[in-house]
DNA sequence: TTCTTATATATAAGAAAATTATGTATATAT
DNA sequence: ATATATACATAATTTTCTTATATATAAGAA
C-alpha cells in the first residue's frame, strides 16, 4: 500500500468512497484509479484489496455482478444501500479523524 | 484508541510528536495529555501504549529514565537524535497522508 | 474503615488488517 | 518468444491493536 502504516486502516473508506463516485467498479479498476488520484504515491496490492472486497461483500455493503470482457473475468462492484449509508459514515470518520491528529500535532492551531 | 479503525498505525506519530514537544513525558501522563488535547475524542488504552514505547525504546528512538515520585514507579521517555529525527519523517508522513486522503476522497479540488 | 477511583506499569491471548509470496489465466506489446 | 498488463484469488506471516488480567500505591467518598 505504501511505506507509511497511517494507511493502515483506510482501505474501507478508499473502496466505498470511490465505489460512490463511479457508481461501478471492478477490482483491478480501483488499483489504476488509486494509483491516478494519488499519482503514483499509493498502490492498493492485491492481497489487500480483494479480501477487503470479499468482506465488504459478505457484509452486505457491496453487490456483485460477474462479467466476461475480452474474455477476461471482471467482477464488477456496487454500494447497496446500507453501502451508501456506511460511506457516508466513514467519511465522517475520515474528516474527525483528520480534525484529531492536527489538535495533536498542531495544538497551536486548536 | 477508537471506535474509528483509521488511527491504527498513527501511535507511533503521536507518542513521538508529544515527546518532541514536551521533552520527557512518561506512559500514563501521555494518555491523559491525548485525552486533553483530543477532548477525550482519543482515549489511548495501556495495551496498546507500553507495547509501543517498548518498542520504540529497542529501536533507539527513545531513552528511559526510572523515577520514584510519591512512592510510585514512573518512567520517563525521551527522545533520542535518531527519535528526533524520525519525528520529522513521521509529521511528514502524516502530511503526506492527509494530502493522499483528501485527493482521493475529494477529487474535484485536486 | 472500607470501597472506589485515580495513578502507574506490564503482559498475554486474540482479532483485524495488512504484507509478502504464490498461483492461475488471458491479452498485448516488444 | 518473452515480458508486461490485465484480472482474480488465497495462504502464511507480520504488525498493530483490543480486551483481559495482574500488581501496587494514593486519595477521596461513604
Amino acid at each position: 500500500m505504501s511505506n507509511s502504516k497511517l494507511y493502515k486502516g483506510s482501505l474501507t473508506t478508499i473502496i466505498l468512497k470511490l465505489l460512490n463516485e463511479h457508481d461501478k467498479m471492478y477490482g483491478y479498476e480501483i488499483t489504476q484509479k488509486v494509483k491516478e488520484l494519488t499519482k503514483g504515491e499509493l498502490k492498493i496490492t492485491e492481497g489487500a484489496l480483494y479480501p477487503a472486497l470479499h468482506k465488504l461483500e459478505a457484509e452486505g455493503l457491496l453487490d456483485v455482478e460477474v462479467a466476461k470482457v475480452d474474455n477476461r473475468l471482471r467482477k464488477y462492484y456496487k454500494l447497496t444501500e446500507t453501502g451508501t449509508k456506511e460511506t457516508v459514515n466513514k467519511l465522517e470518520e475520515l474528516a474527525d479523524y483528520i480534525k484529531t491528529m492536527q489538535a495533536l500535532v498542531n495544538p497551536k492551531l486548536a
